[in-house]
DNA sequence: AACATGATCAACCGCGATTTC
DNA sequence: TGAAATCGCGGTTGATCATGT
């Protein structure tokens, strides 16, 4: 099939968007709903693709949209996330309430990604520091050893995912009005944890690949930030690691998933 | 003050998945 | 059932701003 031409039609504005772009784009999507790109860009008298659209819409217009900095246990959150899930960052995103899948990999490229590949003391390329963070943030923390962390050029790409409360099970049903519901993933959510880990990564389809590099992840690193995570008062429990039946604090208690 | 370099992030690109006909 | 249309995702680019020399 390959992609669309939309964005290399003549006559459509391309670039940075105007504050009246965003107007009408908004006040289209509010009495319209969202959805239907393809066509929206016409109804709505914009010079846009649709894709276009749409993109500005979830990265910036969203009236739930949270602005300003990641916060520290949002950074160590993605990171736990990341270190399960890989480049997911839609799915990262959706356990972010507010945060949308490009400034998370945004941050991640510019901020943590760097952090964690930059050699341990010294020779670390100059950063800033994130004005949120205080010192030993996570990242200087989490200083993966070999290539633990998980990074895949090309996801499997996951959709249909359900989460629901912990224990009730859904059947493989699309639901798409709870695909992106937030969970609070801080919180330890039950007692039984290796049958959530299986489910887990059953629900998740991990394929052998995605499996192997699950199984190398090193926890106890994960382990180690957990117990070092105090300096603001930010708790870190065992139910903070990823070691055993913690997992639970990471990992949804029920996602299902279907391709 | 002027230029070079680096950091950030919004927007675009390309492709696979899904839906529609 | 298969092709076309559309959507959504992750990777990449480039404009802009900040900082260093």
């Amino acid at each position: 099939m390959g992609r669309s031409p939309c964005c290399s039609k003549e006559g459509l504005n391309r670039g940075a968007w105007t504050a009246l772009e965003d107007r009408i784009l908004t006040e289209y999507i509010k009495i319209h709903g969202e959805g239907k790109w393809r066509n929206l860009p016409k109804r709505a008298g914009l010079k846009r693709c649709g894709k276009s659209c749409r993109l500005r819409w979830l990265n910036y217009l969203r009236p739930d949209i949270k602005r300003g900095n990641i916060t520290r246990d949002e950074e160590e959150l993605i990171i736990r996330l990341h270190k399960l899930l890989g480049n997911r960052w839609s799915l990262i995103a959706g356990r972010l309430p507010g945060r949308t899948d490009n400034e998370i990999k945004n941050y991640w490229n510019t901020n943590i990604g760097k952090k964690i590949q930059a050699p341990s003391t010294k020779g670390r390329p100059q950063e800033k520091p994130n004005p949120t963070m205080e010192e030993g943030s996570a990242p200087d923390r989490l200083k993966p050893s070999t290539g633990s962390c998980v990074v895949r050029t090309k996801a499997t790409r996951c959709t249909r995912v359900v989460v629901t409360s912990a224990g009730q099970q859904v059947g493989h049903e699309v639901l798409p009005s709870l695909t992106r519901e937030p969970v609070d993933f801080s919180k330890s959510v039950s007692e039984e944890s290796n049958d959530h880990l299986l489910n887990f990564m059953m629900d998740l389809e991990m394929d052998g690949n995605l499996l192997s590099d699950f199984l190398d992840v090193d926890f106890s690193l994960l382990e180690n930030i957990g117990s070092n995570t105090c300096d603001n008062g930010h708790s870190s429990p065992a139910e903070d690691t990823l070691h055993g039946s913690d997992f639970q604090s990471v990992a949804p208690p029920n996602i299902q998933s279907s391709q």
